[in-house]
DNA sequence: TTGATTTTTTGACAATTATCAAAGGAAATT
DNA sequence: AATTTCCTTTGATAATTGTCAAAAAATCAA
């Protein structure tokens, strides 16, 4: 937990109060590769913190396998729409490798935010800064070409190149697998 | 400010005080069309409230206009990155019609918030909705065709295709005008 | 109204990326 | 070690979209 309380600290300064009541509605989750943590058209619940391992974020588009995100350690995972409007969504989340995970639920969530005020706004930065990110994430595709956006990825998340098969980091690029075989090709 | 609060009471239910305090920060702006609310390389400073009128962000990237977000009556509009993240930012926000606008400073939104738990309540679910609204933009521009991506817009905002020049339509849909037009001309 | 400016459309051609199909490699399981 | 499964590469071809250039249409201002 050292680690989630060490990430939480980027974002706001917590009182030992808040920081207990946290902790309490934490749960640590030690999962298998492979795992489903939101399935397609659920709800998503909660929010995750990667301890150790590797979640993708993705859905079926046409009957293809779009990924939409990736989160690594000390990152958080949750499907957006779902877990903000409380609606179902396409987004599937699956653990691409065995993973520590704590996990908060959604009304946990809420009401630490309303009786706590540093909580609260220790959850306003985390969106401020997931929007921050979605944003830049979004310029990226917008007007730049395949070979661009893999450079990219490779100085943002060096890792992923590893740890991802191509045809997922493919479909996170926005291109399909045989465009990015090709541009590895020309590198 | 009827308008104002009226959205704002569509996120949370401030108390009378909070709404008092948050009143005395915002500052009535009547503005005529190709007004630059903010400059490229600034840090955006302030929040917008579009009362009546139309904005537009865009960058120039290799010399190209890329219009990145359009905000209409009853929004929110600002330079997201610049704004959380407090660094200038290339994005430029011009008004598009001669509008109405009220505006709040960075540092007197911060200060509401710690001192306002519901105004930070507020804000938290702002940014969320935020969060949502560029997921879905960015979901669109991921898998779906030029076409797709147009009838989303007609659908989502029919009057933009009225109030907004077609090019600028265009580099929000990540196409040339060129394709825009002929997309057009198969409807 | 008329000329100037901006916006939109059209055409010819080029570049980028997708699709379909198949072959090679790598990794995991028995 | 062999087999199955998954992952990656390569080739041929097609579709989509971009680029450059110019004409047509709409809008704005004197």
């Amino acid at each position: 937990m050292d680690k989630f309380f060490l990430t939480v600290s980027q974002f706001t300064d917590l009182s030992a109060d808040s920081k207990q009541e946290l902790s309490s509605c934490l749960e640590e989750l030690t999962l298998p590769k492979g795992h489903i943590l939101v399935k397609q058209d659920a709800v998503c619940n909660f929010l995750y913190f990667i301890d150790r391992g590797l979640t993708r974020t993705y859905y079926l588009k046409d009957g293809k396998d779009v990924t939409d995100w990736i989160s690594d350690e000390n990152s958080f995972a949750c499907s957006i729409i779902s877990f903000i409007t409380r609606k179902p969504d396409r987004r599937i989340i699956e653990l691409l490798e065995p993973s520590v995970l704590f996990s908060v639920h959604y009304n946990d969530l809420e009401s630490l935010c309303s009786k706590h005020h540093d909580i609260e706004n220790f959850f306003r930065n985390l969106v401020s800064f997931g929007l921050v990110q979605l944003q830049q994430k979004f310029d990226d595709l917008h007007f730049a070409s395949a070979l661009q956006r893999y450079q990219t990825l490779m100085t943002t998340h060096p890792t992923f190149i590893q740890r991802v098969p191509l045809g997922m980091i493919a479909s996170y690029l926005g291109i399909t697998q045989e465009t990015l075989s090709r541009i590895r090709s020309q590198i």
